[in-house]
DNA sequence: TAATTATGTAATCACTTACTTACAAAGTTA
DNA sequence: TAACTTTGTAAGTAAGTGATTACATAATTA
């Protein structure tokens, strides 16, 4: 009866993170329990409590991955030693391309964020939310302060109008797959975000 | 005991959908159950379910609400005689006025129409989607054979580019109330606009 | 090898959910 | 006034939820 092999909670946790973004993609969201989530992982629910204490810690973990992964990686491409024009370019395709790997992670945050109206969760998101507007906004002062870009530009607003295009992407990309012109996707925003900034 | 009034339908199925606005602005999407609402609207679950067959359908209540005001008004004003840059700036300004009147609409409708997993629901919300998009590239080609508007721009970008300014505001406005600059933030927004247009 | 720890199962928990039923009474109509 | 329709209540339902328990066994350690 017992043919389950016997894995180390780390990998677990990995598989069980990954499950949940596979059911939101395959299945929807509202398929998203503990016991759907413990089949396709091939365990019962009792292991999955072994390994989160519970389903909301889950979630935050699908978090930190994005913290760790996408804002980490944004980050480094804000801080590097490119050309701000560069750095917007490589900014928006890997932000695209993130979402595009994990389809439904904007709607996973925002849904289950506010559906556990969990405060602490709610407050990472505003944060991961934040970061990326704050990087943005650095790259444009930079390419301001470089006189690429014009004076009289409100760097912060522009970082509003950027952050529309990945949330709009992935929205777009889950709700109507087919619809959605992804060919050069990004270059093609991009071009309309330089246009703002040369004015 | 029996103090309640008795209203018909008509007006009982208004004060059910303004309720479930209410309770996702005040209480979060994890309170907007049955028993919940009922209690909301001061009546007993049986009352809810005399008005609405399903939750479901109050939903679908909701999206029909928003095609008929918000996107009505929109095709009212991309149809109009005025300018296309008044038009831009008055289909923006509505658009934002509308979400901030019915906060967490948008979260309501992307999160509700994935959590139920309802083939309908997230249809009508495609159309109300595109239905935006498909206005805001009218206008734009109109101005771009007005030939106040360049030539050499993708009026389906530009749509896309704009869609996510209505979802990042409404978002934001649910998620960090203090955070977002709300002063004249359709008129700035309308100056990036016009920027990308102008090239 | 013996004791201990980590990872699994099966059954079940208390609770919430959307929804239903049987009945009461207000409002309308014949 | 009598019959009927509409709108309400109170108390349920079955199904599903996240989480726990008692127990088994594989893997590691003393």
């Amino acid at each position: 009866m017992k043919k389950t092999e016997r894995l180390e909670t780390a990998i677990r946790q990995k598989q069980i993170k990954q499950a949940v973004l596979e059911i939101i993609a395959q299945e929807g969201l509202h398929n998203l329990s503990t016991r759907n989530l413990a089949k396709k992982v091939g365990l019962t629910e009792g292991a999955i409590f072994r390994h989160f204490p519970t389903k909301r810690d889950i979630i935050k973990g699908i978090m930190e991955d994005v913290e760790n992964e996408l804002v980490a990686g944004l980050k480094e491409i804000a801080n590097g030693s490119l050309s701000p024009e560069e750095k917007l370019f490589n900014f928006l395709c890997y932000h695209v391309q993130y979402l595009k790997a994990n389809r439904g992670i904007t709607i996973l945050l925002f849904s289950e964020a506010t559906h556990l109206g969990d405060k602490e969760l709610i407050g990472r998101l505003r944060r991961i939310f934040s970061d990326q507007k704050g990087l943005i906004a650095k790259i444009i002062k930079e390419g301001i302060s470089e006189n690429i870009w014009e004076k009289n530009i409100n760097p912060s607003d522009v970082a509003t109008l950027y952050m529309g295009i990945p949330i709009t992407f992935n929205i777009e990309y889950i709700l109507n797959k087919k619809g959605i012109n992804m060919k050069n996707f990004c270059r093609r925003m991009y071009e309309l975000v330089i246009n703002v900034l040369k004015n």
